[in-house]
DNA sequence: TTGCAACTAAACTCACCGGTTTATATTTTT
DNA sequence: AAAAATATAAACCGGTGAGTTTAGTTGCAA
């Protein structure tokens, strides 16, 4: 007994399902969303849906889990460790500030914030695949410059925390609490160049 | 006709009803929260609560409006400007971080990012409040010490951004996805001095 | 004492949602 | 073509939650 209550992946409509899920739960969180209406989105009967998935909550780890693991794989291919800091760090915060400040990443954040009682593990995962990941990327980077002799670091954890936070500034929180969806690059060229200003002054050689 | 659909603040128990939702409200959110809970916890009828509050809506934006107001009070005294820099923004980030990662702030914000669909002018309402009350504060003393010749700035509404989200480093995302709940003064402390020392290397005289 | 206003508990309506079942139809396999 | 697997729509179940109603209680003021 006991069934494993497991995901059935073997459905020809499998993929359906898990695009309409996507979907649905990006835009309306997991409360928000209806079985019913990811079924109707999906183009499946709600049978089929559950003949896939034991219930809702399965389904949603399994979205989340996939976004997660997308993002992280994006994250990865960023940085060229051949050039000099201060390219690398401009270049790295360049693809940083938008990517924060995208539909998607703001959606994911705002969901994990929200169901962060329901779905403790979710929030986690998600930080550790994304900005827990970003950082220890950067920090390896940050590690390698400055046995180089670059840069001056005694913590590169630290540095590198700060780092991704001098990204976040100004724009972030307007994105995060609905002030400002919209931005221009040049107010994204001025976070950046900002950003590694302040980072260099404190870290440069 | 077209009832205003107001609240009415005159009944005897207006303010247990009041203390019932913060409490409420602030430990389950807006979905989570029941309006039999709440009257429950307020030591209240349904029937009474529905005489004050018109729907829950209008007592979820009554409590955290509030909140907010009593928020924004707080972090307006906090800075004395006689000090030098290096000083008085130790002292400040000491008082920063800790309350960041407070239950209350954490809370706070998690409501705000659940309900920014439903309730956009909560989050907006919360960052001028909040976030934006502190930095123009922050900001406005940058601005004086500037002028003292103490520091070296020009653009000091983005050199109070950098100093407020360099109090975020670190701690502030464990708290936020829940990593870890609990910190070290050790851990504070090591985030106010390298916040200091990093915004000090760039815009110290 | 009477009358009135606030309050109460509890039952009730209505809508929605997660999940199941049923009876039928379509595809795929043999 | 027959059998087996898969999908379907629609009805259904049990539960929950917002908001209303009702019938009765408390307390105060004239």
């Amino acid at each position: 007994m006991t069934e494993a209550a497991t995901i059935n992946r073997t459905g020809r409509k499998f993929q359906q399902v898990l695009d309409g899920a996507r979907e649905v739960f990006l835009r309306d969180g997991f409360e928000g969303a209806s079985v019913d209406d990811i079924a109707r989105v999906a183009g499946v009967s709600k049978a089929t849906l559950y003949s896939y998935f034991p219930d809702k909550r399965l389904l949603f780890s399994e979205i989340t889990q996939t976004e997660c693991n997308a993002m992280a794989e994006r994250a990865l291919n960023l940085i060229d460790e051949t050039n000099p800091p201060r390219e690398v760090l401009t270049i790295a915060a360049s693809q940083i500030v938008p990517f924060l400040l995208s539909e998607f990443a703001q959606r994911i954040f705002r969901i994990c914030m929200a169901e962060r009682d329901r779905f403790p593990e979710l929030a986690r995962a998600f930080y550790a695949a994304g900005p827990g990941m970003g950082r220890q990327r950067l920090a390896e980077y940050l590690e390698l410059s400055t046995a180089r002799g670059e840069l001056v670091i005694d913590d590169v954890q630290m540095a590198a925390e700060q780092f991704s936070e001098l990204c976040k500034v100004k724009l972030w929180n307007l994105a995060a609490f609905g002030v400002q969806t919209e931005f221009s690059q040049e107010e994204i060229d001025d976070v950046v160049t900002n950003a590694v200003e302040t980072f260099m002054a404190r870290y440069g050689a």
